[in-house]
DNA sequence: GATGAATGAGCGTTCATTCAT
DNA sequence: AATGAATGAACGCTCATTCAT
């Protein structure tokens, strides 16, 4: 497993950052009280005075790493993306059956969180819950453009990509893989929220996790049309 | 179709708003040039202040409508919402067949936007972006509890519930029909940005409106598995 | 008593409004709404919009009676100091020892305020309060001049003379009955004041009107230095 | 004297500020701007805006130091009454005669104040017209609990009541002592303002501190009624 | 005479950012 | 490399006030 982490490892896009995070103790205190923060309050809440606050250091420490709060948001959002990717990665290891691979790129993409104790300064839970409400704010911003430019999208565009590629080996001429991935993913986060928050726009059964079973349904059969 | 706009007149929850906007050539103002301004300029930049140097009158005045550019972005997005769902009710007229009746409804959720002159202060195409790019920024919000509790998400809801209640009529047993129909609004809106700007979520064919067709094919698909 | 009313009745400087708030439904409502008013949220925290609403009329209608918050609460204090006056009057009535007139005199302007059903639209009680907290606020302004110079502190410098005539009345040789007399109205305003906020600036002694009871042996040791 | 002085040096609670205004130049400047200011334009028309003109500094700096300019006018006025404890314990120095200390902590009280060279930011004779007209907004406002309890009233406090001890050394059995002083300090503030813009209210004597000579009269007299 | 609508002005506050140490 | 101090710019909001009806 050791060998496999350090393959996998989770390499941010150096563009993102002045200063790696990853390089010092108040990079990392930077990273997992900004989780906990933009959490808490949002991300429209959040500033660098209080993440500065919370850390008892200054805005102009937290400005050595990221140019500005929107930055530290994408890197916090690749971060995830990336996570994602190497999730799946693990996951589909040594799996060899087209079906069964989709099937369990589906459940990571789609399925809950848990936290995993491999990265320590980063709470997952939070942060996929960041994700979901907050990474519209990148992905469907003004400054898109600029921001995939310097490649900082790429991520999600992998994750996208790899998991349309598992759609085309089990069916070659299905016409929309990237738009069923990427719409699944998103659809995912935003029902999560739904379920808590407006549940007339779900249909929540207890005891089952009804978004996977939802988006399971939806790619089995769109992608089986004529199985049974 | 005089009597029926009449009929089907779009009705705003007066909470939304402190002073009626279509009750006043100023509230007029305020509606169509925020629509351009914050299509222009995204959400997060729009403010009032330039809102009122647009309309050449002042911060108060709008404040006399508006109790801040949050609520006059939820007052957009409900208009929004009930007008699809005003232009379903139109659509689905004299329609008896349950698969017609959905195969229009899906044009009509994820199909592209085209200007309607019925309402002239408001500019269809503009606020369907809007809405595509920032809706979220509502329906994920922090506030939303405190939005949704005073009913101003209810024209979502319905227009949701109506189109729901058009998959049951075809499938009883389908289990998913409010997650399927979320769904598909909010995936319709992402694919069509990510079209302009991250083609590399979408697969995009030339000529054709991809989006429409790809959530017709996952409709047809998922609701009749075994036909033909 | 109803001639006694009419001649002590309370009139106030028609320089202080632009209508007589007392010619009208509103302008009586204005006042005893005011009064509320300002007792709840000090007077800072008032204003005429707040005062407006819950009047359920409108800001300019207030403007017809008075030119800006300052000076109604001149005019609030006018009323109170000229009923001071004519309570006091009343008390005096038939009295003829000089000791127990001042005596009386001393209880009405450092005692403790009783509601005076007379005046319907008026809460003395309240309007007491209003004058102890916030009086200073007219008395040591800087537009203390020019409210001056138009006669509005007439009512209080009227009490004022009146209380020291009758020191005069009792030690003609006493040099301050004016700086004496001022300074137990606003003392025992203050003293109030802090008994329920500030204890330590106070020496309360339970179950008796300290307050008073301070005051007097003042004036009478003040005013009897060899009596005994 | 200058030993002397570092033992008695000014301290004030820092619940009141952010950031100590004595730890920098442009706290200095603050301060004593402050003081020209608020007596020039009076509290009210008193502004961060204003005061930061007049520094050619910006109003985010000088909320570096305070939370808003309530708590600058109780830093001063904390100020000024450390600063009275201050010239009170230097007047009383080895005075052992308790009428001679009481006779000059009157002095000290209610006498006319002069500018003190040790503290060259502050023009003592400004901040004395200040607290005079504007200390009733700290101790009569609505918001004094607050204030109160995080002990910012403390140093008023501590004033009044070193004075009332020195009444109880004379006279063990008079029963207002806290009540005499208070009414003292701040009626002599009243009184001097009167004097110059309503002497209807004082009796004012040409050629003599009719003031002090006023208050000291009633010390006397109520203190010992039975002395001679 | 009373009100509805509108507005000019300015306040308090916060933010993102820079500079000097 | 990290921080303390300072600041320019703008925002959100409210107030007092006026005008037209």
């Amino acid at each position: 497993m050791e060998n496999l982490h350090s393959k996998l490892s989770i390499q941010i896009n150096n563009k993102v950052y002045l200063k790696d995070p990853e390089s010092s103790e108040l990079g990392k205190l930077i990273i997992s009280n900004s989780i906990d923060l933009i959490d808490e309050l949002g991300f429209d809440e959040f500033t660098f005075r209080k993440l500065a606050a919370e850390i008892s250091s200054t805005e102009a420490s937290i400005y050595r790493y990221f140019i500005n709060k929107h930055y530290l948001l994408v890197y916090l959002t690749m971060w995830y993306w990336s996570w994602q990717e190497y999730r799946l990665a693990i996951s589909l290891m040594n799996i060899d059956d087209a079906k069964e691979r989709l099937k369990r790129a589906v459940n990571c993409i789609a399925g809950q969180i848990v936290q995993d104790s491999t990265f320590s300064q980063v709470n997952e839970i939070k942060l996929a819950r960041i994700v979901s409400s907050e990474s519209d704010k990148i992905l469907l911003s003004k400054r898109i453009d600029e921001v995939n430019k310097i490649g900082l999208i790429k991520p999600y565009k992998d994750l996208v990509e790899r998991v349309a590629l598992l759609i085309t080996d089990l069916r070659p001429d299905y016409k929309y893989p990237h738009m069923l991935v990427s719409t699944i993913i998103e659809g995912a986060n935003h029902q999560r929220f739904y379920a808590e928050h407006l549940p007339r726009l779900t249909d929540v059964v207890e005891g089952e996790d009804t978004v996977t079973s939802f988006f399971t349904d939806i790619i089995n059969k769109t992608l089986h049309p004529d199985d049974k």
